[in-house]
DNA sequence: GTGAAAGCGCTAACAC
DNA sequence: GTGTTAGCGCTTTCAC
């Protein structure tokens, strides 16, 4: 039989369908005999329940639907693998979209996941600002968890991580060590990043994560009285061959950079083609700061220091809010805000005739 | 409204549900008047169609389902990545599933995916000799493809690279440059290695990935007339640390190997650990060469030599051929290889005392 | 404890 | 061209 239905499990256990369907189902009143007729028949015939048709009835399909830019991105690979773990272990199973950082995709595939009538959603946002569409799911009821990054004037819950005091963090560890010239590598954002700069600076999920860590960066150089001038922030296409050319004007320049910190794995590999072709010597002539904890990170000799990110609980996070909304949560949204790591590993140092020194004075001097 | 249905339509545009489903659908006749109000009514309630009842009808989910080992993994996450592309272009969504190379959750979540009405899988399967319930599949007439690894007895559309092809070529290449003594370090199979090792030589996709790359590490061996001992088969569990100890200790042997060839990226982080671990002095002292171009590989100085293969292509051509399954292609089953290329950079150079040549002398002199 | 029957939202015959 | 109608496979009253 190509499909049997209940219909089917019913006539070979001679009762009728109510009844295959209370035993099958587990709900209801049916006698011990009703119930073995049943599910030996059901084993027999190779019965299967559709769920589309559950579906229609229930209102709930058990499945949530995932966007995120880039399966590929290792970032990404893992938050995803964090999400179906929880939402397997809840009997979800994940719908998968990629958006490519596009919002007319992004649009598109929620489109599609409505139609297909996910019980929530986990969206990692394109945009910050143009949000309107996530703001019609939040008002029509559908579950929906921010993942990575915020979304203005969107009222759901959000994971994330506090991006700017990471960065803040970091620098403030190399100014520490004495560097006074700190470039940036960071993705060039296409749309809001310099109405988000200037202006009041945007809450922990306010703006993408690239710009948050821009901001982070600037305010550690400028707590230590430093300037985060324009030829220190590198922009670079999402790229990395890009990265690295970016790196490499940096680098080029008559006053160069003692240190750079990248805003992610991408952003990280392009910079240490750059350091790596151009011969310096890491920590002694640079330091490198990394952002995220790649596997290969530990290889490099020396090893390079990161902030990482709880990448896997970010996604688990995320799903378990999600789950918890799609289960009636009603509560007020929440921002949930996980703690990233600074692993000072090889990569960084005093810079070029500091000696080190633990004392801030160094820095101060400046 | 909460969902608003074609009924609603059908009553917002004053006329009746099988107009409005005409017009949405674009099918059948329609007038221009009727279609426009169908349009209009729909836009402005915001309809959306329910693809569960489409669904019930048509049989078509226009999804489908995708088992991997583990999404973290970046093969893994740009295969999908791969399909996802080819699936979405072609009008089907992916809902993916993590087996963890788990026949028990890899069986668990075909189920489940089933109960969803998919309307083909595209499964990695964890074993290739307990395919019992992927023979099910295809005697249902579901399509299904294979990805990355054959699976026997199963008469689908398989897509792989030649394994151990790929393997021999780069051991072949190691023993050109002089090397005898060459080590393999590759994930110990927990069933069917032996089995599958001793008698007659599975086929390009009669096995999993490690044990034809094994075999292929061995043929190339005897074909210069070394013998595949095992002390150069260091079987590890699959994990970064367990590849460590297991080269470190290959590497400790008062005869120890002055090459070694990894089977994927995460015995190549672990064997590449413990060479930079010993201090030994690449391609001088010892040989490298990896599975799987990862980016990472470029970074390192020498950067690593590697055999790549197509992955985006892998999934992509996985997702192809099912769509067309799907579309009612009903010739026979195909065996999809795929080429894999050696790539070489720097990891590899002739032993120590060999100076290089390219005559085959040194390698038949053995 | 069990069965008959209604109906989820849609498509597809089938009449008009 | 348009409307009416019968299901898809299931859950869930409601009688018995």
């Amino acid at each position: 039989m190509e499909h049997p239905t209940l219909d089917d499990v019913a006539a070979a256990a001679g009762v009728s369908r109510a009844t295959a369907a209370r035993a099958l189902g587990g709900y209801g009143p049916v006698s011990e005999d009703a119930r073995a007729a049943v599910f030996a028949a059901a084993a027999r015939i190779h019965y299967r329940p559709n769920m589309l048709a559950r579906s229609m009835i229930t209102g709930t399909t058990q499945t949530i639907g995932v966007v995120v830019a880039d399966i590929e991105l290792s970032f990404f690979a893992r938050a995803v693998r964090g999400i179906a773990d929880v939402a397997q272990a809840a009997g979800f199973e994940v719908i998968l979209a990629n958006s490519d950082e596009d919002r007319a995709k992004e649009r598109a595939a929620i489109g599609v996941l409505l139609e297909k009538r996910v019980d929530g959603l986990i969206v990692s946002p394109s945009s910050v600002s143009d949000s309107g569409h996530l703001v019609d799911l939040v008002e029509r009821g559908l579950p929906l968890v921010l993942l990575d990054r915020g979304a203005s004037g969107v009222q759901c819950d959000t994971v994330v991580v506090d991006n700017r005091r990471a960065a803040q963090n970091a620098v403030s560890h190399l100014v520490r060590l004495g560097h006074r010239r700190i470039a940036l590598i960071v993705e060039e954002e296409t749309a809001l990043s310099a109405t988000d700069l200037e202006g009041a600076e945007p809450g922990i999920a306010g703006a993408m994560t690239s710009v948050l860590r821009e901001l982070g960066w600037a305010a550690a150089l400028r707590s230590a009285g430093l300037q985060p001038t324009d030829d220190l922030i590198r922009r670079s296409p999402y790229d990395r061959d890009a990265a690295r050319q970016e790196t490499a004007a940096a680098l080029a320049m008559a006053d160069p950079p003692t240190a750079v910190l990248t805003t992610d794995e991408t952003m990280t590999l392009g910079a240490l083609d750059a350091v790596v072709e151009s011969g310096l010597a890491i920590p002694d002539e640079i330091s490198v700061i990394g952002f995220d904890d790649a596997a290969w990170t530990t290889l490099l000799r020396p090893p390079l220091t990161v902030v990482a990110q709880p990448v896997y609980e970010l996604g688990a996070a995320a799903a378990r809010s999600l789950i918890e909304r799609i289960g009636g949560d009603e509560r007020p949204p929440r921002l949930e805000i996980l703690d990233t790591r600074f692993l000072l590993r090889g990569s960084t140092g005093p810079p070029v005739g500091v000696a080190f020194s633990s004392a801030p004075t160094v820095v101060s001097s400046g």
